[in-house]
DNA sequence: CTGAAAGCGCTAACAG
DNA sequence: CTGTTAGCGCTTTCAG
């Protein structure tokens, strides 16, 4: 029994041919006759020979990999991406190497340097919360490495991005909460140097705005967790005038500041109305179950990976930076009220 | 500008001396000269020099990369356990490379091909619905590669296994229920090839017989998907002698079984409880929250994870497999009577 | 039609 | 203290 795998040498060496002949033959290369191919495959048939990745990589400086950072995998919204980058990855061949960033700035610089001495083929990645520089980023594409960023993107560089229409659902929104009447809204938002939050922000203005609704500045909180909804949300019950209507930047703010909610004896939607963004599980089985915004990870995951392909397919570093946009829509259920 | 990624021959002819000590500079081997070991660090530093995890691959017949297999990502339990084995492969100094087999054994045997070629160090396999012969396992296995079954586990295979605790948290869900005052309970259950399946039914068998609880067999179905038991559910309550609970094979079957019975008008848990397995968030934002068995996801990556990683240091593959056991636990929630 | 040789980037034995 | 050489597995000229 060899030790290993098998390679092209081990069977070159059965055949009493050379290494290339053997490498030829199963690549059915004309030159080759007939004969050494057919006795080079049912060979490497019947010792299962698989060709060694590793080398190829090395001779043809392309790793058939794809690198993915990721805030966190355990979110309904970031594993559909993953699921659908894994889909196209997995169709157009090229293998998924996935890193977690746990929101920390230094983790997924380390995740990059791993990416770097991995030699992938390009990278997709949703930015930490943490991040504010980005010089790790140009490094990968210093090195000739394609981006494609997607949800988390960041403005200052100019690169690929696939991002879901934050500003139009967020928009869509709360024009739903103005339209089923209701007049102080809320907005439990996310740091606003993510591009993703600003949006959202500017959606929810921007229909306040357009229905001459007034704005009560402390009715806009930074609050983007469960856990902070938790403790925030009561401040704002407690309020003179409470809110009638939150529209939270994601779907676990929205439930947590539902169980509160839920907690102080209030009806959802009769005395507060209730919008969420990115459309989970949680959205769907909680009681009442939340209007949201469906967010499509899935086809965040395709497009993005899709990009991705295509530019590393290319080959070519100057190219146009392109941002895919995927439409949200509004998934109007229990938490909101009838117009 | 050189193409590509600087090389330790390029920090060589720099500084005009050879690849080899380039090198040993690079690693602070004891025989070279402080002098030189500046010089290369130095420029390493300013070129951002990476070693090139490929080549080092090649030359040391080791990738430092783990391959995971899983049904679906997008699902709580799964990403949580992808989270702990990426954290504890990261602490190790491995990279995951991630397939999801989409519950299709052909598409798991193509993974595992893609897996022989990448020269992966292990494996981490939780087995699709489908899989009942485990050669392409071997295979691997005979090549040198050592793996790690979590959760969906087979009997036939000799082989390393993190499994939770089924049959043990199936018992205390059912004698829970039974305490509760409980007397015609369903088992919604997966198909019985998975020997998950078998011990969480083993479980509920063996409580039943212990409080002396007669088995009615129409109780016993195949129902193991949120769908499905949309679909299934109904039967069940349009019985003559309807079940006063149900304990399912997961969460997504607990959560569509209580869909359905709040369509029927049916009091959870005055006319019937639930308790389903996996502590997912669904479990505890759905209306009423979900008894339910955690089932530690997260800990179960980590040993799994931990467990490959001791065997792939150890280099040797005539080891003796073993199986380690994540416990669960029993929470219970709004969905069954207090006792 | 087939083989020998060089090289992808790096390391380790061997030789100074 | 440093350089030379060979080799990990594979492909690809260049020869024959």
């Amino acid at each position: 029994m060899r030790s290993g795998q098998v390679t092209i040498k081990d069977i070159a060496k059965e055949l009493g041919i050379s290494a290339s002949t053997v490498s030829r033959a199963l690549k059915d290369h004309p030159d080759i006759s007939s004969k050494t191919k057919i006795a080079v495959n049912e060979l490497a048939k019947k010792w299962h020979y698989k060709p060694n990745a590793v080398a190829l990589s090395l001779r043809h400086s392309k790793t058939n990999v794809i690198g993915v950072i990721i805030p966190e995998i355990v979110h309904h919204f970031f594993s559909s991406v993953i699921s659908g980058i894994e889909e196209i990855a997995h169709k157009a061949g090229y293998n998924v190497m996935i890193f977690q960033s746990n929101e920390s700035y230094q983790r997924e610089m380390d995740n990059v340097q791993a990416l770097l001495s991995s030699r992938v083929d390009g990278v997709l990645v949703s930015m930490s919360k943490e991040t504010k520089d980005y010089s790790h980023f140009r490094e990968l594409r210093d090195n000739g490495i394609p981006i494609v960023f997607f949800d988390r993107v960041c403005n200052d560089l100019s690169s690929d991005n696939v991002i879901v229409d934050d500003f139009a659902g967020a928009f869509a929104a709360v024009e739903h909460l103005i339209e089923s009447g209701c007049k102080r809204i809320a907005h439990l938002s996310a740091p606003q140097h993510m591009l993703l939050a600003q949006n959202r922000q500017k959606g929810y203005r921007q229909a306040m705005l357009k229905h001459k609704v007034a704005i009560d500045e402390s009715l806009v909180i930074k609050c983007d967790s469960f856990d902070e909804a938790i403790i925030k949300t009561p401040d704002l019950l407690n309020m003179p005038e409470p809110p009638d209507a939150i529209f939270a930047v994601n779907e676990m703010t929205a439930a947590g500041a539902l169980s509160v909610i839920k907690k102080f004896g209030l009806k959802v939607p009769d005395d507060i109305s209730i919008v969420g963004f990115t459309d989970g599980i949680v959205s769907r089985v909680s009681d009442p179950s939340l209007t949201t915004l469906e967010q499509h990870g899935l086809e965040v995951g395709l497009k993005a990976a899709e990009l991705l392909v295509d530019r590393i397919t290319e080959g070519n570093m100057d190219y146009e930076p392109i941002t895919k946009v995927v439409k949200t829509n509004l998934i109007v259920r229990e938490s909101t009220r009838r117009i």
